[in-house]
DNA sequence: TTCCAGGCAGTAG
DNA sequence: CTACTGCATGGA
């Protein structure tokens, strides 16, 4: 499989386009990110998505709507580079990727081709910000997901930024930095545990000092590299280090391996009444070699 | 009440 | 090497 070349077309001070490739649907991806749990880091409004960015130390909100055979990335404020900015959508989106091939697979099997229809145009929806990635992973282990976004927004609306557009505040992900230097009894006031703060603030000061990065990481020459640098890092193990190759790095391959979510998807799949071991999962995934995190989404999408 | 959520590191054997 | 345990909280 290969990323296509973004296109994208400037067309006034504000604003740019950018093409979507073939399979692709602006409202399954809009229904993954509007899926009933608080997300603090973008608004869905009217059929729009709006998002405030940090790129390169600039900032500004995006709107992103979808045009025919497009989207429109318009800033509402701010001085981005509207380059970058639409490289971040395109990246957000998995603009890139061509899903034909793994329709193809999904079609030919006899248990999961009903996903073509029913999922279509669902991408894999991406964390472009590894740091971001991390944090989320971090907060998200072993516990329930409405705790877990309930514990992020406390975190972003204590040591994040903001841009104020009409009234209404768009967080920014905290920086590094300002992580780096929180003290864990400040994370456990806000019912982190103690070692979710200490991985949290871990990988802040790896990060702000310069010793882990999303460049450097992509200087790895596959996803097993990749995996290996990552699980070095405490608080990282096998789940959330595929986790983050997938929504952060846009890995084709990754299996999201311990997951509770994917256990039970797959298990209800071949009929199990208990949670598949590790062989198991890996026999489901063989027919998608090279896709395997397209499967992972689409099973975590059956979940709702 | 007990169990378990989009796990992980630490410890014991 | 594998097996077991604590962690924070809240909903089932």
């Amino acid at each position: 499989m290969q990323l296509v070349i973004l296109r994208a077309m400037k067309t006034s001070h504000n604003t740019v386009q950018l093409d979507t490739p073939r399979i692709f649907s602006f409202e399954e991806c809009l229904d993954f990110l509007d899926r009933g749990y608080d997300g603090c880091l973008y608004t869905i409004e009217e059929g729009a998505v709006l998002k405030p960015l940090c790129l390169d130390g600039e900032r500004g909100l995006i709107k992103v709507v979808p045009i025919m055979d497009g989207l429109k990335v318009e800033q509402l404020s701010g001085e981005l580079n509207l380059t970058k900015a639409a490289r971040y959508v395109s990246d957000w989106f998995d603009l890139g990727r061509d899903l034909k091939p793994f329709y193809q697979l999904l079609n030919h099997h006899e248990q999961l081709s009903w996903m073509t229809t029913r999922y279509h145009g669902l991408r894999l929806m991406g964390i472009p910000d590894l740091f971001e990635a991390l944090c989320w992973c971090v907060i998200g282990q072993q516990i329930n997901l409405t705790f877990a976004y309930r514990l992020k927004r406390r975190l972003v609306e204590t040591y994040g930024r903001f841009l104020t557009h009409n009234g209404q505040k768009h967080y920014l992900f905290p920086k590094p930095e300002i992580l780096a230097d929180v003290s864990i009894e400040e994370l456990r006031e806000m019912q982190f545990s103690r070692r979710k703060a200490e991985y949290i603030t871990g990988i802040a000061r790896q990060y702000a000092e310069g010793r882990l990065s999303k460049a450097a990481l992509s200087k790895c020459s596959d996803s097993k590299q990749m995996l290996n640098r990552l699980t070095e890092i405490r608080g990282v193990g096998p789940w959330t280090a595929n986790y983050v190759l997938m929504k952060a790095l846009q890995q084709p391959d990754c299996i999201t391996y311990g997951d509770t979510g994917l256990q039970s998807a797959v298990s209800s799949m071949l009929d199990l009444d208990r949670k598949p071991t590790k062989e198991e999962v890996d026999s489901f995934f063989a027919p998608f070699a090279g896709w395997e995190s397209y499967l992972n989404i689409y099973l975590w999408r059956t979940l709702r």
